[in-house]
DNA sequence: TCCCAAATTCAAAACGTTTTAATTTTTTCA
DNA sequence: TGAAAAAATTAAAACGTTTTGAATTTGGGA
């Protein structure tokens, strides 16, 4: 390994010199530069990043944490983000530093990683109410990006506008004259879902719609929860069934669709169903048949924002500055249709 | 930040000594290093990483990298290899460092990496034949494990015995008087399905059969690969169609069955189905209809024996002695039944 | 030719550990 | 009591950078 001080030794200048020369110093001669950039290269140097980690007390690395989950359409979501954010973090000559976790406290993996690695950064994903991730990370002056927010957060996140996601849905779907409106939606702590039910809830009540307590199921985001649950909305054993369904997730449409021909009901004509869409590759908006309407958003779009905060917030940019939310946009297929005549009125 | 050297200061000792109170070094006095313990418990006591790695030469991570691809299935197989790993790394205090890659050169960001982070070892995936990663690594003696194989090799892996995954599944099918036995496999350049397709074939020629050259086909582990790999293969175009298909994945087995049922064939009685089972979360063999026949190998199941490599590695074991290779089990359910009486001549 | 400012370069310190070789302290046993 | 052996501790070097503050060289103008 030739180092710095190999190069100096070898043109008789100081390592302090070489070391400018290298990383670009404008006080350094324009000969002195050359000579130094050329002989590096012939000695085929490579800078030590111990050295450098120890003096700039920076790692160049940033930390991503999840909970061992068997959730399947969790971790796909998180891998599509996870690989963007790697590609994009690369190019900044940062390197993503995974961990899945199977701890309890789910503070624990952080203050390990901390301890052993020292990431620069973290990024966080589906933060809860009162995450205490994001008190620890805050306590210990660490920078971080969310995938999601919760209320009205003051450090740098990515989200989509989760109330709009599911309050234009609503708008839509009372239109084609549907009143009994039901909601499949994500688990209950996870902040976006608690958004969304508040956005289908606050425009329900703008169109003086009832909500009886069984309309909104929460739950995992897979195909076999959409099932169950659009089984038991659509068995009219507690009053007379919905006449659309809005889901959280593609996964969760094709349970309801699994459902619906089930029981024989035709969509849309007996009953309409509307998704949001993270395009996530292995469950198609497009290929249902018939093809899903839904609210679109691609969920690996995340990384670009979310690569580009951390960068920033290393620069030293303030977090507040560093806050997006996309809006989703409503893409009208088949799915949808006006309510069946004889079952308009509301719950 | 307290150092060694406060720590030190504080009780009056050398830093040295401290460092070997704390490192559980013999030849430190009981109660010295019962002191020294206290002191930096006390003080919040949390060592420079950066400083350690210098000293050491070593930076306590392993790196993963994969090609950026749309292939979904892939990609869920290399999460759960991943996860799994990254959780008992952890436990030895290794890091995972993960970066997807859309370099065409795919040594590329094995170098950058390297210059980078110096991760102490790699993992690496699918190898091919020849794989210049492979060399690559050898070629700068970087420790590394690789999830497959490729010929005789000198290097630690983990592996299941491809062929006779393929082979045990022909042998099966003849004994149930199948003779037109077709293959629908993983991408060809992968070893994995090179080896599979040896061992199918040795078994075809072992009991007799020929095998015309479209018998086989290769592509992505995908249902729609397997839709239409097996409309081709069951179109009767080029003779006579195979009463049983052996399928690389259950993925692929799923294509395999819309296409039965698209073309009005059923499953077992006109058709047998196999498949080799990774056990990914998305596609349970169980849950077929029928359901499938496999012979099982969890992909999961490589977490354990990897991440053991790699640490037996750090230790200084030689690579040679670090070498799996895991049997699949086959597991006979519904989707195979003996080859229907008119259609047992071969091709 | 000389002086001053600007442009370069340098020596040394710093980052926080681990480790080597040397030194001091304690123990053992005659 | 003293010498030798064993145990415990230390000072200093090393890892390879970056950075600070000082020193040197160069160039321009009088």
């Amino acid at each position: 390994m030739t180092t710095l001080k190999d190069i100096a030794k070898h043109l008789g200048l100081s390592p302090a010199t070489v070391s400018r020369a290298l990383n670009g110093f404008p006080e350094v001669n324009a000969k002195t530069r050359e000579l130094v950039q050329q002989t590096a290269e012939r000695l085929n140097y490579r800078p030590n990043q111990f050295a450098r980690q120890l003096v700039s007390g920076r790692s160049g690395m940033v930390g991503m944490i999840i909970k061992s989950t068997e959730e399947t359409y969790d971790n796909i979501a998180f891998f599509q983000v996870m690989s963007g954010l790697s590609t994009l973090l690369a190019e900044a000559d940062l390197d993503l530093i995974f961990q899945a976790s199977k701890d309890q406290d789910i503070v624990a993996p952080y203050e390990r990683m901390l301890k052993k690695t020292s990431p620069d950064a973290f990024i966080l994903m589906g933060p809860e109410k009162n995450d205490p991730r994001i008190d620890f990370l805050k306590g210990k002056e660490i920078p971080f990006v969310v995938h999601g927010s919760v209320g009205d957060p003051d450090y740098a996140f990515y989200d989509i506008d989760n109330k709009q996601v599911a309050s234009s849905v609503v708008d839509v779907l009372y239109d084609l004259g549907h009143s009994r409106i039901a909601m499949i939606n994500g688990p209950e702590p996870l902040n976006f879902a608690r958004e969304r039910r508040e956005g289908y809830l606050n425009s329900m009540q703008t169109h003086g719609l009832t909500v009886p307590g069984f309309a909104v199921r929460h739950g995992v985001l897979t195909s076999d929860q959409g099932y169950t649950s659009a089984l038991s909305l659509l068995s009219e054993r507690r009053g007379p069934r919905p006449t659309a369904i809005v889901c959280a997730s593609t996964t969760i449409a094709d349970g309801v669709y699994r459902a619906a021909k089930d029981l024989g009901l035709s969509i849309p004509s007996d009953l309409s169903v509307v998704a949001h869409d993270d395009a996530i590759p292995e469950m198609r908006a497009v290929n249902f048949e018939p093809a899903l309407t839904v609210t679109r958003s691609p969920i690996r779009e995340a990384s670009e924002p979310l690569a580009l905060a951390v960068q920033e917030l290393l620069k030293g940019k303030e977090p507040q500055k560093l806050q997006t939310i996309a809006r989703a946009v409503l893409i009208v297929r088949n799915s949808t249709a006006p309510a069946p005549k004889e079952r308009t009125e509301p719950w």
